[in-house]
DNA sequence: CGGCGGTACACGTATGTACGAGTTGAGGAG
DNA sequence: CTCCTCAACTCGTACATACGTGTACCGCCG
């Protein structure tokens, strides 16, 4: 292994002995010196190297990993993280046009990327409304909603979780229903159901993730998820849907065209 | 000050001793028993009551810290991070009709709110475009934008930064080099240059901020950025501006609108 | 030649100690 | 009463040490 350069201390500097060493690494990998998948140098080389106790660089991989820049694998060394292919959402993905083909969203796009697409864990309840379901949905607290939810996994790597509710008074007895909602997933169903879609309305968050979601979706430590909920509304305005869909933020690019009128 | 009930360690959990502390503390979080602003037992305390060593604890913090929950203050203690009141982003926050109040979106949107806004460190240069924004303006390697630079500010606390690029054979003699871009700001520049606006579209990723981006927005620990790229185009179709924005996610909640077609 | 186990190496967890530096509030000096 | 000082408390940084646990590799043995 070629020996990775690294600059000495500064020891006239005020700044923290970690943070410089973090610095060192941190324009290492930025500048390319140290690329995508490459070992960092070991806690015990990095001591040696810079004559501190393993508690001060420990420190400073810790500030890398916080800043989502490396992944610690036990027994094997600290790595710079390689990001994933990036999966960019359009916002014309639920087009009807799209749907007629009769494949899901998910799929057709993954597919068409060159990933094989699956989804796990589907779990279909009826159950109360929760307040802020029962006001996206229009509904009283009182109201039943059907809750289907999924983790969807590209060539076996989970990138989304997501979690729809429609209104037990339209879904029940329905396909939607059924662990398979067939052709074009829930919104040809719905769409069958005489709600004729008219328009989505998506809400994006972003934060870090919960601890069950680093479980969902294997997330690397540092990498914040996109939070997004989705309401679907039919010709009549009604909300017919809402998505709440929690995704990993460095497989995704979301894309929205807006109008200037 | 009331003492915070934690329960003890569980010895024969496999779990390890730092993070079931950070279990019980996150608990405590998320059941409400500690609110947002409160303080969190100091360490000293933490070390009595769970008989561990400091550095034990400490590790128990960094994990909340890392998740967003907490911020230290140093001298001070640790405390329940607080959330700033959220901004929500709409599709239509460009839409024409608003344009012609004479007010830049931002302002019109934060004084809608009741806040206070404000730009600074505006910077006006003429440089070559870099790669990526010659492609999105469909611009060739050697012809120049113009770029302006500013930091918008809601009551004194920064938001969001935003760096727009203007190809320079559009903008250059006009108002948009000037700092204070006029009523309407770009865009009704823009408009009155003959660039009739059509369409936007808006790229959105989330991830952990630089230190750049740590300073400039006053960022607490664990709290990831939005990174928006909004290309505005005319009615021939032509790119007339990028605009490159960073802003933090825990201000902002953001809003599309898609149609079913 | 193939599997098994040992060993070196990597990071993970935990203890203990020491000193630095920011904040706060009580108490004394003026 | 006011102002200042100082002690106490807080988190920040850094040292030294020990043992646990996962990984990789090589050589021995069957």
């Amino acid at each position: 292994m070629a020996e990775l350069p690294l600059p000495d201390l500064d020891p006239t500097s005020d700044r923290a002995v970690f943070r410089q060493i973090a610095d060192h690494i941190r324009t290492a990998i930025e500048q390319g010196v140290l690329a995508e998948g490459d070992k960092v140098p070991s806690e015990a080389r990095l001591m040696q190297h810079y004559g501190v106790a393993r508690m001060t660089i420990r420190n400073a991989l810790q500030v890398l990993q916080g800043e989502g820049l490396t992944v610690a694998e036990h027994g094997r060394g600290v790595f710079v993280r390689s990001h994933p292919p990036v999966r960019r959402l359009a916002s014309d993905r639920f087009a009807r046009r799209h749907r007629e083909q009769g494949k899901a969203a998910f799929i057709a796009e993954t597919e068409g990327a060159g990933g094989k697409p699956s989804v796990d864990s589907i779990a279909i309840t009826e159950e109360r409304a929760s307040a802020d379901v029962a006001e996206r949905l229009g509904l009283s607290a009182e109201d039943q909603v059907i809750r289907r939810s999924r983790r969807y996994l590209i060539n076996g790597q989970p990138v989304e979780t997501a979690v729809s509710y429609i209104p037990a008074e339209i879904a029940r007895g329905t396909r939607i229903e059924q662990p398979d909602s067939g052709p074009g997933g829930i919104y040809a169903r719905l769409e069958e159901l005489g709600h004729r879609l008219d328009h989505f309305v998506e809400e994006i968050r972003s934060r870090m993730p919960l601890r069950d979601e680093v479980r969902a979706l294997k997330l690397a430590p540092g990498v914040p998820v996109f939070h997004l909920v989705r309401t679907a509304y039919d010709t009549d305005g009604r909300a017919v849907e809402v998505c709440d869909t929690v995704m990993s933020s460095d497989a995704y690019v979301l894309s929205y065209e807006l109008p200037a009128r």
